[in-house]
RNA sequence: GUGGUUGUAGCUCAAUUGGUAGAGCGUCGGACUGUGGAUCCGAAUGUUGCGGGUUCAAGCCCCGCCAGCCACCCCA
């Protein structure tokens, strides 16, 4: 037997509940004013390298990169905002105006080692707000977030924001944490080991070193003026706004390209995977992409991590499958009920048997698939033009000619 | 990539000291020849994750692989 790939899933019974969190989220999208934006599942290599960071995790061990046949390094799409900003710097979107807002929705991959929560194939949501550098851009952005999670119901999430601050105050900040871990290097994890030279920043979200990191120096007291100055005015918006959040210093992205404001939405019931939105702002990527220095922010949502939450809420809809079930009493109404069913799914979800199964039998098939109402084709039916529809919520019976049944179908 | 753990019917699980695989649910059919969700009766279904080894005999023991889950790691 040919099994789907490790890490992959294939979305069966639940797909209903993917197209309602994905209408809601595009719904939410589209009234904060960002259109979609639809870019190719894989790139050039050299897109990641320069856009993700080199040094970084994703860049480093879990792309999923081959050569074609043309000999080109292509790798597929890890992450979103890399695409769409290429797409912007190819197509000088900025030439239509700043800011330029866009979402997307789609697959993306990363070779890991898949668990609950965490896939090689997994999904993201996420928008780009792409040319302002002021903080009310990035309160706006985590708006979105906050009302794309609402707008399916969910509630048990936290924000976390914090600052990576910039070019500027960066270097110091990493000096500072260098100074700091200096001494205690022998009692370090084999990874912060490692991290120490090629991403010191990633040393403060270790969980085996989480208590050197408690007293380690904290980037806020390193923040240039006008980081300082930004991160006051994101936080004073978001007060005035009313919007929970906790300042968390160990809030540090994988990506390269953050600058400036970092966040993340928890869901602290998912267990270890439990970051359902991360993002940020990143003025440097359009210029290290070739563009014109536009800064930029933005987030990604984990769509399955999403769904996995919303099971915990139970807040996922019921699915009505069919409105009315079309029972043929006898072989020769087969082809009547044909006719009925290719007007009726014009306006209803109809469904028909198939199976050459019998009254009984079709009526059980319709109870299984939820059918609302059975509509019964007999031949009294067929020549009083009279028809016997069933509600099945109460059993109760009515014979009505068709434009009726659609009526009442439709109006209940 | 590292460590741990699990893998038996579509699903949840059972199978004594190794003795040749079973139950519930579900599916299908019948009781009810034009009426569902209840009840009763009946039926079908497994290369016991895959491959090898030990043994007269392996679902059970041993080795390898694969996959799921948990943690690390990573991050959405």
């Amino acid at each position: 037997m040919i099994k789907r790939i490790k890490g992959t899933n294939d979305i069966i019974e639940n797909a209903y509940i993917w197209e309602w969190v994905e209408n809601k989220f595009r719904n939410v999208a589209e009234h904060f004013g960002f259109s979609e934006i639809r870019t190719p599942i894989f790139e050039a290599t050299e897109l990641f390298d320069r856009g993700v960071g080199k040094e970084t995790d994703i860049v480093q061990k879990e792309m999923y990169t081959f050569e074609d046949k043309g000999g080109r390094s292509v790798t597929l799409r890890p992450e979103g905002t890399a695409p769409v900003m290429r797409a912007f710097v190819e197509y000088n979107l900025a030439s239509k105006g700043l800011p330029q807002k866009f979402f997307y929705i789609g697959p993306m991959f990363r070779y890991e080692r898949p668990q609950a929560g965490r896939l090689r194939q997994f999904h993201q949501y996420g928008i780009e707000l792409i040319g302002s550098s002021l903080p009310i851009a990035d309160v706006y952005t985590i708006l979105v977030a906050i009302e794309s999670l609402k707008a399916i119901g969910l509630e048990n999430f936290k924000l976390k924001i914090n600052s990576t601050g910039c070019e500027k105050c960066r270097p110091s900040y990493k000096e500072a944490l260098k100074e700091y871990y200096k001494p205690l290097l022998d009692e370090l994890c084999s990874d912060c080991k490692t991290r120490y030279n090629r991403n010191i920043l990633r040393l403060l979200d270790c969980k085996r070193d989480a208590e050197y990191a408690k007293s380690a120096p904290n980037i806020l007291d390193y923040l240039c003026d006008d980081c300082k100055v930004h991160f006051e005015e994101l936080k004073s918006l978001l007060d005035k706004l009313n919007v929970e959040y906790e300042v968390d210093p160990s809030i540090v992205r994988g990506l390269d390209y953050y600058t400036r404001t970092v966040f993340e939405i928890k869901y602290p019931l998912l267990g270890a995977q439990d970051a359902i939105i991360g993002g940020g702002r990143y003025d440097n990527l359009v210029e290290e992409l070739g563009g014109t220095s536009t800064p930029s922010v933005g987030f990604a949502a984990g769509m399955e991590r999403i769904i996995l939450a919303l099971k915990t809420e139970e807040k996922i809809p019921s699915f009505q499958d069919v409105d009315l079930y079309i029972v043929a009493v006898g072989d020769d109404q087969r082809a009547d009920v044909l006719k009925i069913a290719k007007e009726l799914s014009k306006v209803l979800r109809v469904d028909v048997d198939l199976m050459g199964r019998k009254v009984k039998s079709q009526f059980k098939n319709a109870s299984k698939g939820n059918a609302r109402y059975v509509l019964v084709v007999g031949e009294d039916e067929v020549r009083s033009g009279l028809y016997t529809l069933k509600r099945m919520s109460d059993g109760t019976q009515m014979r009505l000619p068709i434009d009726e049944v659609v009526k009442t179908v439709k109006d209940s």
